[in-house]
DNA sequence: ACCCAGGTGGCCC
DNA sequence: GGGCCACATGGG
């Protein structure tokens, strides 16, 4: 199976996704590193208490004490981990006065080399970070990509980050939109389907997926 | 009482 | 460059 047939499937069976799923791209920022080895549901309580105390802005996280900060952002976990990442991805928003509209003019490949840099920003939070908040054409890998595509047999076996993404962006249409679209789909499929057990309930691919056993 | 979740950095080899 | 581990909460 091609890759854009499995996307057709997955939209045909699921429907748009529309990610990501915050208000503001400075929100999908914070977001970005809360959701780090962390349920969505428990990320969503952190952002709820950041938005109730008026913490979603650079300045308030910068300012705001690191003890504090921790104790709002708790329930998704890591906190004191990533209050640190939040502090240093606010370093880094400095640089552009923390403007976002100054960072349009702006390379991809810069902006994935400086946030690369910022320690607590790996490959995955700094690409979710330039499609979804900066709407940049960079397929974003993760877990379930990598479970999904090896249980479908599709791309490259014990594939690296950079050759997964390679292989997305390599068979696939530069659009933002798509990559976006695709990425939440497969998270959807993973979290809803099969990939870790044995039995698959509901698969978008039917008795073609190699997860389905009726 | 486990196991896992929309990862990352440090340390070791 | 890969294999482990800590980081921590909440839900199954």
């Amino acid at each position: 199976m091609e890759l854009l047939e499995f996307y057709e499937r997955l939209l045909a069976f699921y429907g748009a996704q529309s990610w990501w799923p915050a208000q503001t791209p400075f929100e999908v920022m914070a977001g970005a590193v809360l959701t780090q080895g962390t349920s969505w549901k428990n990320v969503e309580k952190a952002i709820s208490n950041l938005n109730k105390l008026s913490l979603l802005s650079p300045d308030s996280i910068r300012y705001t004490s690191d003890e504090e900060l921790a104790d709002v952002i708790r329930p998704c976990g890591f906190y004191m981990v990533k209050t640190q990442r939040l502090k240093n991805l606010m370093d880094w928003l400095q640089r552009y006065d923390d403007n976002l509209a100054k960072l349009a003019c702006k390379e991809t490949s810069t902006l994935r080399r400086e946030l690369l840099e910022v320690k607590g920003i790996g490959k995955e939070t700094a690409d979710t970070i330039l499609l979804y908040a900066l709407g940049r054409p960079v397929f974003v890998i993760d877990a379930y990509t990598r479970r999904i595509l090896e249980r479908l047999g599709i791309g490259p076996t014990n594939a690296s980050y950079d050759e997964l993404q390679e292989f997305f962006e390599g068979n696939l249409p530069p659009d933002p939109q798509l990559f976006n679209e695709f990425h939440a789909l497969i998270v959807k499929l993973g979290k809803d389907a099969c990939t870790k057990r044995p039995l698959c309930l509901r698969c978008p691919l039917g008795n073609t997926c190699p997860f389905y056993q009726s």
